[in-house]
DNA sequence: TATTGAGTCTGGAGTTCCTACAGGGTGTAC
DNA sequence: GTACACCCTGTAGGAACTCCAGACTCAATA
């Protein structure tokens, strides 16, 4: 663990925001490759798992399940060889993302507005359910 | 339950895309207030009711919290006296939408890069997880 | 109006995605 | 060589659902 791309699971857990036990929980799903081991038995890690853990966590916040984050995932490794089923996975993926930044920029409206009004000391109305619950 | 704008658990699970189970476990989380209830025991809901489960359903959607709707919902049902508590907690739900919006727009260009790319019919590399990994 | 079949009830168990110990081993710094 | 922080496995707990059994309700139809 003395080489400088080499690293413990708590440097990995620092680095990439995500707690110790849910790197470990992660392992057991699949969704990160089982690392190699110091000969003590301690998990070794590499920069490449930082940047895959941080984006499954970003991932997590943003609503995606761990199935849909390994769908993700399998594109960015690309282990899709035709070129067609790459287009359907990141197709429907885009449409969801999508229409979670409408749904989002609505909510961001609504919360800018009575803030605002807020600061200017008028007790707001909130439109919040209903600009979400319109399909 | 045949008055037009009352209806049964099954009508509203449909109208807002909720499950049954999950209506009744908000119910018993205490995010929708106990409905009234026919002769026979059944629970009885009205269309301001679909409004609210759709608005919760989508906030999920997003990756808010249960507790994180609920502040949402105390917003919006106007629960707060003080501007200054509005102020602050819809400021905090503010920022962190933008946050979600950012991630979520980053997202959606390589997504649409990699399909057109396929459309294409060339193979993509994929930098997805560069992209979101970064702070 | 008696029946039938879909819908609903409660209570409890199971699933997903973590999170928190307990009890023990590892690594390194003095 | 012994502290002390760190890591290991395994198990148990919590949040947010999801499913099921066995019993009851309701509306339609014969």
């Amino acid at each position: 663990m003395s080489a400088p791309d080499i690293f413990s699971i708590g440097v990995l857990s620092e680095r990439s925001g995500v707690n110790i036990e849910t790197i470990r929980y992660y392992e057991r799903a699949g969704l990160l490759q089982k690392p190699a081991r110091s000969p003590g038995g301690y998990r070794l890690y590499r920069t490449v798992d930082v940047t895959r853990l941080s984006f499954i966590r970003r991932a997590r916040d943003l609503g995606f399940s761990l199935d849909e984050i390994r769908h993700l995932l399998d594109l960015a490794d690309q282990k899709f060889r035709s070129c067609r089923r790459v287009h359907d996975i990141g197709l429907t993926h885009l449409t969801e993302v999508r229409a979670k930044i409408r749904d989002l920029r609505r909510m961001e409206g609504i919360l800018a507005t009575m803030v605002k009004a807020c600061a200017n000391g008028t007790m707001p109305t909130c439109p919040l359910l209903e600009v979400l619950a319109s399909a």
